[in-house]
RNA sequence: GCCGGGAUGGCGGAAUUGGCAGACGCAGUGGACUCAAAAUCCACCGGUGGCGACAUCGUGCGAGUUCGAGUCUCGCUCCCGGCACCA
């Protein structure tokens, strides 16, 4: 063992060690439990960024320290490879996607190996193989065979410069990012998968998942959003055409308010107003061509327009007259809404804005409802009024007698609508998963067959950014019809990127085979044990993974139905912001590090804070893992990240946190270096130790309970650390180079080399070998707390008067109430705020304190 | 607007079941070593009063429950995140 810490050669040596050892590919085996811990694969932008290097290091130690614990783990890492930056590179540089995929792959692969996260890199992936997204296409084809994906027409944001369809992150503004030309909607044919179907079960299964972070499960509860409420019909009859509008409504107890019914853009009863009447014409050719972002509709001034036509009401049979809103929903519940100003705020803004009637028709609680200005304790539930046979009734009892005699008379039904929308999955891109359907001029859409799958993405286009390159190259395109032999035209749409992320897990768990998309080596290892990565995944990723598992499920391929059984959101990864607003022009960003005291190193004088914010390109304040590797090694590198906040937190960037890491690593590395200069230490005799080395040895054993519990149970890494580097404090303090003093500084040492191993793998690795190990830590057992290290004769406990800590006692472990009482009150501290008042109360809580009550 | 989470020293954070507030680290201050600096080591490090022992206040604000509250309850303030014209 050198003297000198030198992480980049200890680093090395271990990582060549592993690999030489095979030590982290691993097989199913049925004789020994198994844990899948698993990372959100990244997405090979270029490089690793800071928060890649958090989540692995994450997972790394979940790995390690479950490997210890004796189970079969397995940790693997593919590369979620499809997606728009690929094509966005290619216009720039006029590169291939897939030729700068990979080589962004081979490069991040290096970074991770330097890492040295213990991976087993034979079961890597990448979603852009044609071995891996074959399998989207074959169960995008079992899910149309059986309903569950289906075609329909859906609505995109449309450059008309450059004649392409926009992602919604390529709209600014509401123009496109290239061209600045207002973007339109657009009505095309899509695929989309019926996830609808599942609202329920999905919605229903999140109360089972009790290790997943609550505010996930509310995210995705949310997202999903079930609503309970009546279905009710208006019947229409104009100029000899009849027909019903229905609406839906969570406030049936509200009906008999109703005085307009207001219908979406898109609605046919609003096309059908408009073919005779322009101004109502105007006004949806106006809504067309606004922004199809939801995020924009939503501050978008309410605005009507009044038709023609008008419903009876189901109840009253009175006239309503029909108006069209263009803060309708077209997408939720029916796509028109019955208008009730009395009691719902939008209903009561457009009534003013429109003059039309408002009516109250629930009464809270005898307050006073005036008509002039909105209170917002007007849609509060409360009894009746103004409600004919139902008045008086409360909520509950008013929506069940009116969905009763709705029911009855064959206008209304109860009815759950579901916030969640189907799956769009077809994507006007080049770089992703070809659907796998032929167009056929005679047989209409045709499936691929599946023994000519994989229909292969051509590898050699370049986008230039206008329209989809797919649509343009004829060796694509042209095809013979499956069926009738034809000529026939291949789809061109790619599949969205949350399709190849959305069951990943399962192709780790049999990598490699080419038969089928998974097999019996799945069953042993799904469900994931453990998953980590970003909350910004909670939502969309984790719902389509839960989704498409159960699709799977149903078409027999798994048992499992949740494919994630815990989960761990890591917090973002940030640092300083550091800018000047020049007089005219952009604002400059300049990198923490060439800021000092608020100044700028380079001309001393001052630049304005933007507080902490994440690492982004744009605002110049990321830090590159690489650096950090090169200058301090990697366990360095993974000791802080770890050290510095709870997983769940962000975490704030530090350089001289860095070095504080990288210090604890020189000392711990020294204090092992001078103790083994001393030679081979004798085992631990622990019946004739004195009472420093029985206090040294209990703190090692007490820091190994809480490490094992801190990370096993708790993961707060940034305790299990804290309460490592406490020991070695203790270790610090304790000189004591007689062989009972060796014995018990050798156990002390492993202990804490041990429950480093997950965290620092690499200096660990080389320690161990100089504390006198021919093993490789990485296949040690976690070791158990002896419980006799454990064991104290006297105890401290705390001794307070009314509450008001006043001296510590020492008692004997196992002191009843009564010695506790004697040897507190004794207490000279104690009996100055005891004397001249009598005792009322006493309360001892064993092992930890007194209280005692004057 | 609705839902969720949070607020603890100069900073990141700890206090796990209602029981010693501030573990651990960073920054800072003083000292040792050094010609000097870096590195390293030692000590101190919430406020106020006191030479000191010690006392006293202190976990966003206001109440409450309790022998005892950072932790529980009620009411506020502010911050962060998600959803957001969802009928």
């Amino acid at each position: 063992m050198r003297e000198r810490y030198e992480p980049a050669e200890v680093e090395a040596a271990a990582q060549q060690d592993w690999a030489a050892a095979g030590t982290f590919t691993v097989r199913e085996d049925a004789a020994r439990p198994k844990y899948y811990c698993l990372c959100m694969f990244p997405y090979p932008s270029g490089k690793l960024h800071m928060g890649h290097v958090r989540n692995y290091t994450i997972g790394d130690v979940l790995a390690r320290f479950m490997r210890m614990q004796g189970f079969n783990v397995l940790q693997p890492m593919g590369w979620d490879a499809f997606g728009l930056p690929a094509e966005n590179a290619a216009i720039e540089n006029g590169v291939a996607p897939a030729k700068w995929t990979r080589d962004n792959i081979s490069h991040m692969k290096r970074q991770l190996q330097a890492l040295g996260f213990g991976i087993d890199w034979s079961r890597e992936l990448a979603t852009c193989d044609a071995d891996y997204y074959r399998w989207n296409q074959w169960l995008f084809l079992r899910m149309l065979e059986r309903g569950i994906a289906y075609k329909t027409t859906g609505t995109v944001n449309w450059d008309p410069v450059d004649q392409t369809v926009l992602a919604n992150e390529q709209v600014i503004d509401g123009r496109g990012w290239r061209t600045g030309a207002p973007v339109e909607r657009r009505e095309i044919p899509m695929y989309y998968l019926r996830i609808t179907q599942y609202a329920e079960e999905l919605l229903g299964a999140l109360g089972r998942l009790d290790e997943w972070p609550e505010r996930v499960r509310t995210m995705q509860a949310n997202w999903i959003g079930r609503s309970e409420g009546v279905n009710v019909t208006f019947p229409w009859r104009v100029a000899g055409r009849a027909g019903e509008l229905r609406v839906f409504t969570t406030r049936a107890d509200t009906i008999m308010g109703v005085t307009f019914v207001a219908v979406a853009p898109e609605h046919p009863l609003a096309e059908l107003a408009a073919q005779g009447d322009p101004g109502v014409r105007a006004f949806v050719d106006e809504c067309r061509r606004s922004s199809v972002m939801e995020a924009d509709l939503a501050t978008m001034e309410k605005k009507g327009v009044a038709t023609p036509l008008s419903v009876t009401h189901p109840l009253t049979g009175a006239d309503v007259p029909v108006w069209v809103g263009n803060y309708v929903l077209m997408a939720y519940g029916e796509g028109a809404v019955m208008g009730v100003p009395g009691h719902d705020e939008r209903d009561f803004a457009f009534a003013k804005k429109y003059g039309l009637p408002i009516l109250p028709v629930i009464d809270v609680e005898g307050r006073g409802y005036s008509t002039d200005a909105w209170q917002p304790w007007y849609p509060e539930y409360g009894r009746c009024v103004n409600s004919g046979a139902y008045d008086g009734l409360d909520y509950a009892a008013a929506v069940e007698a009116i969905a009763l005699d709705l029911e009855s008379k064959g206008l209304g039904r109860r009815q759950v609508v579901w916030r969640l929308r189907d799956w769009g999955i077809s994507r006007q891109r080049y770089w992703g998963c070809p659907i796998p359907i032929i167009h056929c001029p005679a047989c209409g859409d045709v499936p691929v067959p599946d023994a000519e799958l994989p229909v292969r993405l051509p590898e050699d286009l370049v986008p230039d950014g206008s329209g989809n390159p797919l649509a343009k190259s004829k060796a694509f395109v042209e095809c013979r019809c499956p069926k009738c032999g034809a000529a026939a035209r291949r789809e061109t749409d790619t599949m969205d990127t949350f399709v190849d992320s959305s069951w990943y897990f399962f192709r780790f768990a049999c990598a490699g085979n080419d038969r089928a998309m998974v097999d019996g080596r799945a069953s042993y290892w799904m469900p994931v044990d453990q998953y980590i990565g970003g909350i910004e995944h909670a939502i969309l990723h984790l719902l389509y993974a839960r989704f498409w598992t159960r699709v799977m499920r149903d078409c027999g391929l798994t048992a499992v139905d949740e494919p994630f059984r815990r989960l761990l959101t890591q917090g973002m990864v940030l640092n300083e912001i550091w800018f000047r607003k020049p007089a005219s022009g952009r604002i400059v960003y300049y990198h923490p590090s060439e800021v000092a005291d608020g100044r700028l190193k380079a001309d001393g004088q001052p630049v304005e804070s933007g507080g902490v914010g994440t690492m982004s390109k744009s605002r110049r304040n990321g830090v590159d893992p690489q650096e950090l590797v090169d200058r301090y090694g990697a366990d360095t590198a993974r000791l802080f990240m770890m050290f510095a906040a709870p997983p769940e937190h962000t975490l704030e960037w530090s350089d001289e946190g860095v070095e504080g890491a990288f210090r604890f690593m020189k000392r711990l590395w020294k204090t092992v270096h001078a103790h083994v200069q001393g030679g081979p230490a004798a085992p631990v005799e622990r019946a004739a130790l004195d009472a420093a080395q029985r206090g040294l040895r209990r703190q090692a054993h007490q820091a190994l309970a809480k490490v094992g519990d801190d990370i096993g149970r708790r993961r707060t890494f940034n305790t299990a650390i804290a309460a490592v580097m406490e020991l070695l404090n203790a270790i610090a303090r304790f000189e004591d180079a007689s062989p009972r003093g060796r014995a018990v500084m050798q156990e002390a040492l492993e202990l804490v080399v041990l429950m480093l191993s997950p965290f620092v793998p690499h200096a660990a690795h080389a320690m161990w070998r100089a504390l006198g190990h021919a093993t490789m830590v990485v296949d040690e057992a976690w070791p158990r707390p002896d419980p006799a290290a454990l064991e104290q004769a006297t105890v401290e406990i705390v001794v307070q008067v009314n509450g008001k800590l006043r001296a510590r006692v020492q008692v004997a472990a196992g002191a009843d109430e009564a010695a506790a009482r004697e040897a507190a009150l004794a207490d000279p501290g104690v009996a100055r705020f005891v004397a001249g008042q009598t005792v009322r109360k006493l309360i001892y809580v064993p092992g930890k304190l007194v209280n005692v009550v004057v």
